[in-house]
Formats: C-alpha cells, structure tokens, sequence
DNA sequence: CAGTGGTCTAGACCACAAG
DNA sequence: TTGTGGTCTAGACCACTGG
C-alpha cells in the first residue's frame, strides 16, 4: 500500500476531520505536530497549518504553542450569521421594500439607552422611530437613536426618503458591535405598528455601534410574528 | 518621508481598514491587486492574500478571480454564535445545573419533523422531552426527535441520568446542521413546563444535524422568558 | 530551555473569468 | 487570451509556554 497524498489544504481538513469523527483521535486526545503531519501527508507544514487553523477556528481544535493540538472535548459550535441591511433582506426574498418615518426629534434618552450609548446626563440625541413594510405589510419596527455629536452629519439628512440603517450603513464606518437577539410579548405600541396582537411573541435584535471613538448607535429591531434567522454549520 | 513597512498581516489589515474606512477606498472601489499591495507595503504577497482574504470573509471586501478586489458595498456583516452545550452555557454563568427527562418514547413522528428528518413514513424515532434548569429554576425546555436507524447506540443510553444533549455532542459525531432562531408564543404546556405565564414571548431554537449518510437529531429548545443570545462584531 | 504553533518570504503553478 | 486571486512549497525566524 502506497501512502495517499493530500496537497490541498482542504484534502488535509477532510482526512483530520475524517479521523475525528472516526475516534482515531478522540475528544481530549493529543494530535500529532505539524512537522509530522506534513512529512506523513507528503505536503508543506504551510498546508497542515492551514489546514488546522481553519478546524480550531471552527471550535473542533484546541492549539496551544508548546503544548501542541488536541481534539476539543466540549465542541462549542460557532455558527456565523449574516447581518443584512433590512431592504437587502426584504428584496432578496423577491418582495417590495416601502419604508415610512413616524418621528424623528432630538431628544434626551432614557437612563438605559444613555447607559448602553454612554453619553454625558442631558446631552440630546436624534431619535427615530420607523417601519420597514415587505409587499406593503409591516416587517420591522425599528426604534433608533444616533449620537449626534459622534455623527454631526446626521442633521442635514432627510430620513423620510432614506432610512438610517442604510445611511449609516453607507456613509459611517464602525469599529465595533455589540447584538442581542431576545424574544419580547407584544405591547399595544408593538401590535398597532406591526399589525399584529398584542400579547404575541415577537423576536427582537438590539444593536449597539462604536467607532475608536465613541458610541454611534443604538436600535432595537422588533419583527413582525413569523420571522426568523436561518444559518448552517 | 520614508514609506512605513507593514511586515505582518494584521497590520496590513489595519491599513486596510483605515482606508476604506476614512474613504481613501470608497464602496465599490476596485483596490491594487495583491502584487501591487505587497510592493507598496514591502511584503510578501502571502502577506497580503491573507489580510484580505480574512476581510473577504468578514464581508468587507469581495474578491474575484481576473475582476479583483472591491470595497463591498453593502457591507453584509458577519458575527458569529457561539452554541455551547447547555450544562456549560448554565455552569459557565456560575449557577447550578439540573436536567429533568419528562418522557423517552419511540414514536412514529407527526409529519412536519418527518420531513425535516428526512425519514420514511411509519418508521419510528425516539422522542426525548426534558427540561434544563439553572440553579433550580427552568432554563429551557427541550423537545428532541433522535434517528435511532443512524444512531443505534441510543437505544442503550439512560437518558434520565445524561442529557441528550450532552450524550450527543460527545459521541456523536456531524458533518453539517442547520440552525433558525425564532420567537414564540408561550401555549399551556410551556408556561407549565418553564413556569412562565401563558401568551409570554419566548425564545426558541431550531435546530437540525446530520452526517454523510442520514439526519441525526431534530431538537426545538425554548427558553424561559429573558432569555438572550449574545455576539459582537 | 526547548518544543510547538504563528508567521513571513520568494517563487511557482494553477483556476477562474472578464473582455 | 490574459490578469487576477487561490494555493503550495521549502525554508526561516519568532513568540509563547510547558516542564
């Protein structure tokens, strides 16, 4: 018997993946080092690398310099979501994407919001209140506010033809995030925006966005009954 | 002035970064190619194919072969969820974990989960109903379907001492799973089982696996009312 | 201290797709 | 056809950390 030869990266991640999922390497076990799984799949140590950086990112692997590999004993799966713009989301389902401003005016926030986008006590923020509708029904409620200090360019845009999600989306890059998915009961506000009953369970994303500097953003989403978020693994 | 060296990936992502996002590199931009980018920033090419390689994957940038490399314009943000195992989720918040079996049949499964599972009619499937608490106090209920045809070993397995959940992650093995996040409306039998009032929004996950050769698991947690899932970007 | 993973380099060939 | 990203190689040095 010739020994196979694995010179793609990816041919490595199978034949590592087929040896844990086989219990030739069992969870906890130590794998061997890099320079041997090279010599032994015929290929450069670049490869192997590659190869298990990949499966340790993916939470399958525990690297530690010295101390060399193991299969992890707890897989914490990762799963990555995507994060669309909403008229992105609603269009690539093949609906029609309206979108309606309730109100927008400069305010000083709640406590909670003030705390979540660590503003000074009285300072003013913009606050916006709209719907995002998919063939004409309501799909989102999206309750925002902008630090307006951060974001002085936010005064001269007129956030009845474009939403803020798409604006800030385009014309103000963000460090850093920070999103909280929940599920909430449908009070009377919810219900009359969304059309919907109150009482009914709605899912909801909360979302708050930095830069190097200071806090930009912070918006709830509430979805109408029947959304959902899909990923793979 | 002398060019800065930018000899490490990461700080050639950082410039990178910087120029898309103080609009140097505007949205849509087509950016140098690889060659250039390594002559400019006096490194290996391989240095630069995997900053951007990394940012492509981050959803920052698209990349094509012959087209190059552009500044993505609707920048779809990718995060990442971590889904522990439940004992570790509870244990790792610092409280005491418990798990309750409530019922372990073998059933014929109503229509809807015979099709997520992929199995033919009339064959049976072991139901596992159960609930996890944290520190006394219900945490999640859990509504799982096994394949006991892929998965023979569970016929064996005493699920009122180790969950399935536990018992499955660690001797079972997956190649692929697809995960939907939801909300729900709390009906009778959730408000009795996780002890919250009837018509209370909860959170819910469902969850599907499978290997090369058939469907694994179908499993529908629903958690107690202010449940949160967390990530950053 | 020494073994392991982390990374960089210079060069090469390949795969894909735009024109 | 040809320019671009995708990948592999062989070798080197570095950074971290276990013993």
């Amino acid at each position: 018997m010739t020994a196979q030869e694995f010179n793609s990266w990816q041919s490595v991640q199978d034949e590592v993946l087929r040896r844990i999922n086989s219990r030739e390497w069992k969870p906890g076990d130590l794998i061997p080092n890099e320079v041997d799984l090279s010599r032994e799949f015929g290929c450069a140590r670049a490869t192997v690398n590659r190869a298990l950086r990949e499966l340790a990112g993916a939470g399958l692997l525990e690297r530690r310099r010295k101390a060399g590999t193991r299969v992890a004993t707890h897989p914490v799966r990762r799963a990555t979501l995507n994060i669309p713009v909403i008229r992105n989301e609603i269009e690539g389902k093949g609906q029609t994407y309206r979108y309606s401003l309730l109100s927008a005016e400069s305010l000083t926030p709640p406590s909670d919001v003030r705390a979540r986008m660590q503003v000074a006590p009285g300072d003013e923020l913009l606050h916006l209140v709209s719907v995002h509708l998919a063939d004409g029904k309501p799909y989102v409620f999206e309750d925002r506010w902008i630090n307006s200090q951060a974001v002085p360019e936010v005064t001269d845009v007129d956030f009845s033809r474009q939403s803020a999600n798409e604006w800030l989306v385009e014309n103000i890059p963000f460090e850093g995030g920070d999103i909280t998915f929940s599920a909430m009961t449908a009070g009377a506000r919810e219900a009359e925006i969304l059309a919907c009953r109150e009482g009914e369970g709605l899912f909801a994303i909360n979302r708050t966005t930095w830069n190097k500097v200071s806090t930009i953003t912070a918006v709830r989403l509430v979805f109408a009954p029947g959304y959902r978020m899909h990923t793979e693994i």
